[in-house]
DNA sequence: CGGTCTATATATAAGTT
DNA sequence: TAACTTATATATAGACC
């Protein structure tokens, strides 16, 4: 009954909103079960797409929100992790998600190519260029010992004119 | 082996700090999930005992702080920004979130690249590669139509020197 | 400690009503 | 459409390095 689900966007709008709302709900659970296990101080906030917010904080969410600002505002000191890539591989990562998104964006015709002045043709080749872009990433980070000045054509087929 | 806990304060330190850890990270990872899985706006913060801040959000942790606050401070109406862009802008927009992401990464430094197979200047060179490839979208776009409208977003510059 | 390894608890994707 | 069910995927407690 239960498939794996890989993690990329789900396209099919009502299948996305339950989703989204059982997955909200566990994360607000979750939220509040390591504050309650160690006494935590920790906040999630989620919108849904007609803006209504969603939820948690302890102690507080805003006092935590300040806190975060007050460490944020300016100086960015993060020792653990964070919503950047870390590594090589992270790039690859990142370069991935933005690829599938394009392709499923492209895909799902949520785009509607016709009002633009974007032809599908191009942003399906812009598609094709960042996964041969994640491509070579993988590969050259597998390959330890490669060429260290090759050097790199990237989106080479996309000049046109 | 793994028992039942109830969720209440764990009383043995080192045993909280263990829980802490692995349920601060199964967090953000739920978190993140929800995000890639829903396109959804979503921030999780947790602040350690020794004060480190660990958080993650999509699209961004301090905007999402911004609208709860503007929300729960005011009654400010900030619309459409988090969703609902249609068509070639919205490509250019994941474009522009990946294309930061690795700029924030190379500017910050947070690479390690000596321990990667991946140089500095393949990465610098992808990130020049994806903001050219942007500034083409943006052209395109605003060629046809003849400019009228300038709803593609500036982005942040990577200075690459 | 900080990471790895299971066995089990929990979350949750589909199905069902 | 949401609530309930159920089979499975995933998270994670405890043990061990």
């Amino acid at each position: 009954m239960r498939r794996k689900v890989e993690i990329k966007l789900i396209n099919e709008k009502s299948k996305r909103h339950t989703t989204f709302t059982k997955r909200r709900q566990g994360l607000v659970k979750k939220t509040k079960e390591l504050c309650d296990l160690c006494d935590a101080v920790a906040a999630v906030i989620v919108f849904s797409d007609a803006g209504n917010a969603f939820f948690f904080g302890h102690p507080d969410v805003e006092e935590i929100v300040d806190q975060y600002l007050a460490d944020h505002s300016s100086t960015l000191t993060t020792e653990g992790e964070s919503s950047g890539a870390s590594g090589a591989a992270e790039v690859v990562v990142e370069l991935t998600k933005a690829e599938e998104r394009l392709g499923e964006a492209i895909r799902s015709r949520r785009f509607d190519f016709e009002d633009e002045d974007l032809g599908i043709c191009e942003v399906d080749e812009i598609a094709a260029a960042m996964k041969e872009l994640k491509t070579m990433l993988a590969a050259r980070k597998a390959s330890t010992t490669a060429a260290a000045e090759e050097q790199i054509p990237v989106f080479g087929e996309l000049n046109r004119g």
